[in-house]
DNA sequence: TTTAATCTTCATCAAATCTTCATTTTTCCC
DNA sequence: GGGAAAAATGAAGATTTGATGAAGATTAAA
């Protein structure tokens, strides 16, 4: 049904979590903390469950660094019950807030409406197209092959792609892409996307879209 | 920032959401129950908060009739707290289930979650009968099919969608879509029109219909 | 410091779009 | 039906927008 990626330092938790979730259909990946995660892989997931109270790196930070990764669902399980707490989860870009000790049936029924949500709204994105991101090393590559993106190509690049469908204009992309306090002129985001569709079509793919009047978007 | 249908048949509650929300910018809409409610308008609303025991309608039944109609957030606000009712709801498709007595800041804090997921993924869209509009794209779809408007002529169509069964003047047409300001010639809305009707033809629909004498308007 | 790579800007060209207008068609009213 | 007013049509010209190529500015690397 769904992959499911769940952190927790309890080990108990995520067998838990594992058992009552694979009842359901869904492929739970369990991770005993931060290490455990492998970030450029997060893509790989549709819904991801956090704990924030852990050794390492404590949920809060891991939410946010994960929210800037991926658009999945997030969702808080812990025992902290305080609202400030929740409101803090929420704030960072979390999508729900669970509490410990959970009602299984409730666990459930939220995951499910998690899961529906995002197939109701999302449901006509596909992967991205033949591309791949490597986040880190912030490269793209198509069929094994390296694309030599430069910088500000890939940034480009990758973010139309993490909003594949939607449509940008220059002044947009500029300021999600370099900042709201970028002072470039629109023709430097023109001038990349030349550059960006030059090298793809070297690899007879062409993602970028121009929609007119309006901006660029990525291709579904 | 966000309008918010609120349905209880408890006022007094009605007037504290409103209160509370309102201070975040949204602009809540106050329903007593069922009756008050325009089941045809309820795409004007970006989130709908929903009270479970109410005298003529229970809310789940309304959850389960306003989710055949729309694909915004709706979440209950309730004070059955038993798991079971928790897990109807959201098994109605409902997104978020909060009990009363509610802390103000997890209120305000889940509809933020909530509302900011509805932007992250979806383009905002408005279904107008079998045409659907992408807000942010500017792009218009039936069935799955884009219709290549230009920018005006979306601007155009969009307008009138959103006002359907309204009648525009030429005059009211441009001073709306191009801005109290916009110098151009009546026969500038004649063409686009025009222009309009054919694209729309190719899909064997054709909302816009003259009113003689007075203008145009999009059929309901 | 020198060199190369990258980013930014700009002038020019081509295309899409917008606007206008003369002409034809439709509608309304007598 | 006839005439006037309104709207539809088709096409031409004006305008806006995006693509392109090249040059200068900035940054990073050697």
């Amino acid at each position: 049904m769904a992959r499911i990626l769940a952190v927790d330092d309890d080990t108990a938790i995520l067998e838990m979590v594992e058992a009552i979730l694979g009842k359901d259909g869904h492929f739970v990946t369990k991770a005993c903390g931060m290490h455990e995660i492998d970030m450029e892989k997060l893509n790989a997931y549709d819904l991801i469950l956090l704990d924030i109270m852990m050794p390492e790196t404590d949920g809060f930070a891991l939410c946010s660094k994960i929210r800037r990764l991926v658009d999945c669902p997030v969702l808080f399980l812990t025992a902290k019950t305080e609202e400030s707490s929740l409101v803090k989860g929420l704030a960072l870009g979390a999508d729900d807030y669970i509490c410990k000790p959970f009602g299984v049936m409730e666990l459930r029924a939220r995951i499910s409406a998690h899961l529906r949500r995002e197939r109701r709204e999302h449901s006509v994105k596909m992967a991205v197209g033949g591309v791949c991101f490597h986040l880190s090393s912030k490269q793209a590559v198509i069929d094994d092959k390296e694309i030599p993106l430069t910088r500000a190509e890939y940034e480009i690049c990758e973010f139309l792609a993490r909003n594949r469908g939607q449509v940008f204009s220059k002044e947009q992309i500029l300021e999600k892409v370099f900042g709201f306090d970028s002072e470039s002129n629109d023709s430097t985001i023109t001038t990349h996307i030349k550059n960006i569709r030059m090298k793809f079509s070297g690899f007879n793919c062409m993602p970028i879209k121009t929609v007119w009047g309006i901006g660029y978007k990525w291709e579904e």
